[in-house]
RNA sequence: CGGGACGUAGCGCAGCUUGGUAGCGCGCAUCGUUCGGGACGAUGAGGUCGCCGGUUCAAAUCCGGCCGUCCCGACCA
């Protein structure tokens, strides 16, 4: 391609409602415009781009055996209704009606349509298949973000496997772990698998592999020493046990005015430590009010709660909720002697005694609190977020946290899907059994994203040749000197035949201009041909990484850029 | 959906407090001088001031409503 002819709208500022670095990258550089909220045009560059992630993905999903397939994106409604997704899935569906009156949605992820084809396998001789596609997923995200990181509709590589058991699925599943290991490796992202809260997904484990970058929406509890890695959503750690004294036989009752807080409880002057406290959180769990107690130096990962309780809709108790149910107003709120509602314990309350919480009478506080003994906990449960520096359930090393972008996501799912569609085959005994089935996601433009966050500097861009637009930019300084343009062309000619992605910068602009804009879009490799090194028959090779550079015999250039090249594919 | 900010030329911004002429930089077009790291001069094109309504002789500016976008929280590739 010819830089003069070509679509590359770069601009000298940066986008002022930009905030995350690819979001301000891509759309200076030229590969991105918004449309809206969560709405990207992709421009030539980024359109290279993206084609050049989806070749690799397909490759090594066609690798483990992948079928590629295309379904629709719009949807019957029904079908979701039949899995109960319509309802849990509800506020992300993009909603469309047709001309008589009909009700369509616009897909937002694929098992249902996957599993409904998947109703036509008929044995056990038939399995494993493996499909996937590369489509478009809508979902009318509360909040997009971050340019491409977040959006409403984007592409997605999605594949899904069907077994009969689950040591087939996971094989699969460990297939697939692999494949998505070296995709992101030849993507040039680093991702980090973790182990992740599958969510409105359902099913039973699940892995997210997290792109580290302060652009990202998760935190993952990580330990350098063993490797653990898993969202905060899921993590556990080790705490050292907290010795107890022996408290009084039944639990006693004392004022403690103007004692709203953790914190408020600890300077009162016969108060206790945090971690000498019950704290009492009330929740609506789909509907049910649900006492939910923590040690008081402890905080609530609401996603345990979600998960541990098979919670779709959770939040926080209203005022007046809290009221009627326990008689006073939160910070004087515990659960001692509370009858009928359910009541939920973190693990690291169990056995604890003599501790301190709310009375259920405003400004007044129990201490004494033995929880096995005044307590009516109906469920233990893992409710606590782990906090950097606790101990590694795996080593005992100290945790790190750090944010991440989800880049992809496995799970596997079992038999959810198939039993609510009727996917099911006949096994070796004859019986009916449902598929096991595994689902597996990559967003296409999140990738290209964070692949930015990760190889920018400075100057813009950093591409890995792996997915970079065009491998080589040749810069020519003085587009009006006949005998550079002569070399220039030949040079792009060559490279384009020996398979090269090359753009030849042929605008009339001055020098620095043209070297400003190739760093900015990230080109690896720049060739720079002017008259300067012509008197000596070199051209100048730089690597946009390292900013290396070295002269190149014209006669050699090509050959010593094609290997160049092909070492870093 | 809750909280905060913003909306003026393709991009980045000023003007609004105290109503009256819409301005700057970049980019764009033409000409000239330049030309190995975002040149200089001259001339020029380009704007429903987000939308609707109100106040007023007069609204980018004051008032009301709406829409849109971004950021922070509850959701996910």
């Amino acid at each position: 391609m010819r830089w003069s002819q070509a679509f590359i709208p770069t601009l000298r500022d940066d986008p002022a409602d930009a905030e995350a670095v690819s979001h301000r990258l891509l759309v200076r550089a030229g590969y991105i415009r918004q449309l809206m909220a969560g709405g990207y045009s992709i421009l030539p560059l980024g359109q290279r781009v993206r084609a050049k992630i989806m070749g690799i993905i397909r490759e090594e999903i066609d690798g483990i055996g992948g079928q590629e397939l295309l379904l629709t994106a719009l949807h019957p409604r029904e079908i979701w209704e039949k899995t109960g997704r319509a309802e849990t899935m509800g506020d992300i569906l993009f909603s469309v009606t047709d001309s008589r009156g009909g009700s369509a949605i616009l897909g937002p992820t694929h098992e249902e349509i996957f599993t409904t084809i998947a109703t036509e396998l008929t044995s056990y001789k038939q399995v494993p298949q493996l499909w996937y596609q590369i489509q478009t997923k809508f979902r009318n995200e509360p909040r997009a973000k971050g340019g491409l990181l977040r959006v409403r509709e984007f592409t997605m590589k999605d594949s899904y496997s069907f077994d009969v058991d689950t040591d087939g699925l996971d094989v699969q599943f460990d297939r697939h772990f692999a494949a998505y290991q070296r995709i992101f490796e030849r993507l040039g992202v680093i991702a980090v698998p973790v182990e992740a809260s599958s969510g409105a997904m359902g099913g039973t484990d699940s892995i997210e592999f997290m792109v580290p970058s302060p652009a990202g929406e998760d935190d993952v509890a990580h330990c350098k020493a063993c490797g653990y890695a898993a969202n905060v959503e899921r993590a556990t750690s080790t705490l050292p046990a907290i010795p107890d004294e022996p408290g009084p036989s039944v639990p006693e009752r004392f004022p403690t005015p103007g004692v709203k807080t953790i914190l408020d409880l600890i300077e009162f002057d016969g108060g206790a430590p945090a971690e000498r406290q019950i704290k009492t959180l009330v929740y609506v769990l789909d509907g049910e009010l649900t006492l939910v107690l923590l040690r008081g130096d402890h905080d609530l990962q609401e996603q345990k709660l979600l998960d541990g309780t098979g919670t779709v809709e959770a939040r926080p108790a209203r005022p007046d909720e809290i009221r009627e149910l326990l008689g006073a107003d939160a910070g004087s709120l515990g659960a001692v002697g509370v009858i009928g509602p359910r009541i939920l314990a973190d693990d690291q309350l169990a056995d604890r005694t003599n501790m301190v919480t709310g009375a259920n009478l405003d400004d007044h506080h129990l201490r004494g609190v033995d929880i096995q003994r005044d307590i009516e906990v109906t469920g233990w449960l893992d409710l606590r977020a782990v906090k950097v520096g606790e101990a590694c359930p795996s080593c005992g090393e100290a945790l790190e946290i750090f944010r991440g972008i989800e880049a992809g996501h496995i799970f596997k799912l079992g038999t959810k899907f198939s039993v609510a569609l009727g996917a099911m085959v006949l096994d070796a005994d004859g019986a009916a059994v449902p598929l096991v089935m595994g689902s597996y996601g990559i967003g296409i433009e999140r990738n290209m994203a964070a692949a930015v966050e990760m190889n920018h500097d400075d100057d813009g861009i950093v591409w890995p040749v792996s997915i970079a637009p065009y491998e080589v930019v040749i810069t020519v300084v003085k587009v009006d000197d006949e005998a550079t343009m002569i070399v220039a062309d030949r040079l792009y000619d060559d490279l384009n035949d020996a398979g090269i992605d090359v753009l030849l910068d042929d605008r009339d602009e001055r020098p620095g201009v043209k070297f400003n804009d190739a760093e900015l879009i990230g080109i690896p490799y720049r060739i720079t041909v002017g008259p300067r090194g012509l008197a000596d028959d070199i051209v100048e090779l730089s690597e946009r990484r390292s900013g290396e550079r070295t002269d190149l015999p014209v006669g050699e250039a090509v050959e010593m850029i094609k290997a160049q090249v092909e070492s870093r594919k």
